[in-house]
DNA sequence: GACCAGGCACATC
DNA sequence: GATGTGCATGGT
């Protein structure tokens, strides 16, 4: 059981370490939702290779995306790899938001985010956490995410088993974090950051093994 | 040349 | 339900 001490010392020597990240790059919500279903399973300079092509073309907009050529897509967003799979998916959550929100992000942000996030979940090539993604970082929705950092950040420091699935995981933040006298606004935010400091820390102290020395979580919790 | 990067769906057992 | 596999580019 990770406690709610645990949760917020791990936010607080993150932020002490790192600061605030500024996530996620995009312009746009729309723009957020595209780079959540790019960087699947990819760096983010190749997504950024692919959001400057389809920048140049003028078509970072759902209509653009929706009366174009499934070939010409993929071919604009070649750098982030799958581009075959990831232009069939951009086109099914496109016609999902055109079809029931008139491709306006602004009207999917007024559904319920437990509610959104079940359709989302239907639609073919976004799963959890593209999902999650798209509800905290395009629509401000406070779903926390989880990836592969987080999950291999937990797991070094022996907060979780490597058998939890997503939403267990996803469960320990929710847990302390999601009463309803807190202002959704704030939760938000937190988990905005959380995330993104997950990734960093990630990124720089989890990717050999074993964990690299001076990495800020170091002691949180006894391995095991 | 091997390995990794802000996953997901589908087949098979 | 768990495990394996295809999808693919660009950086180290």
């Amino acid at each position: 059981m990770v406690s709610k001490k645990i949760i917020l010392s791990i936010f607080n020597r993150l932020f002490k370490a790192f600061g605030p990240q500024n996530w996620w790059p995009g312009e746009t919500p729309f723009e957020v939702a595209l780079g959540a279903i790019l960087t699947q399973n990819t760096n983010w300079q190749n997504v950024e290779r692919a959001i400057l092509n389809l920048r140049r073309e003028g078509v970072i907009e759902p209509f653009s995306i929706y009366s174009m050529d499934l070939s010409k897509l993929a071919s604009l967003i070649r750098p982030v790899g799958y581009y075959n799979v990831k232009a069939r998916r951009i086109k099914e959550f496109v016609s999902f938001l055109v079809r029931e929100f008139h491709g306006n992000m602004e009207l999917m942000k007024e559904i319920d985010g437990n509610i959104l996030r079940k359709r989302l979940l239907l639609i073919n090539g976004i799963g959890f956490e593209t999902a999650d993604s798209i509800l905290l970082y395009a629509l401000d929705k406070p779903f926390f995410v989880v990836d592969s950092y987080t999950r291999r950040v937990m797991i070094r420091h022996g907060l979780i088993h490597d058998d939890m699935g997503y939403e267990d995981i996803q469960g320990i933040f929710h847990r302390y974090f999601l009463d309803k006298c807190k202002t959704h606004g704030d939760v938000v935010k937190f988990f905005n950051e959380f995330h993104a400091l997950f990734v960093k820390v990630g990124k720089i102290y989890c990717n050999t093994e074993p964990c690299c020395q001076g990495c800020p979580l170091d002691g949180i919790k006894r391995r095991n």
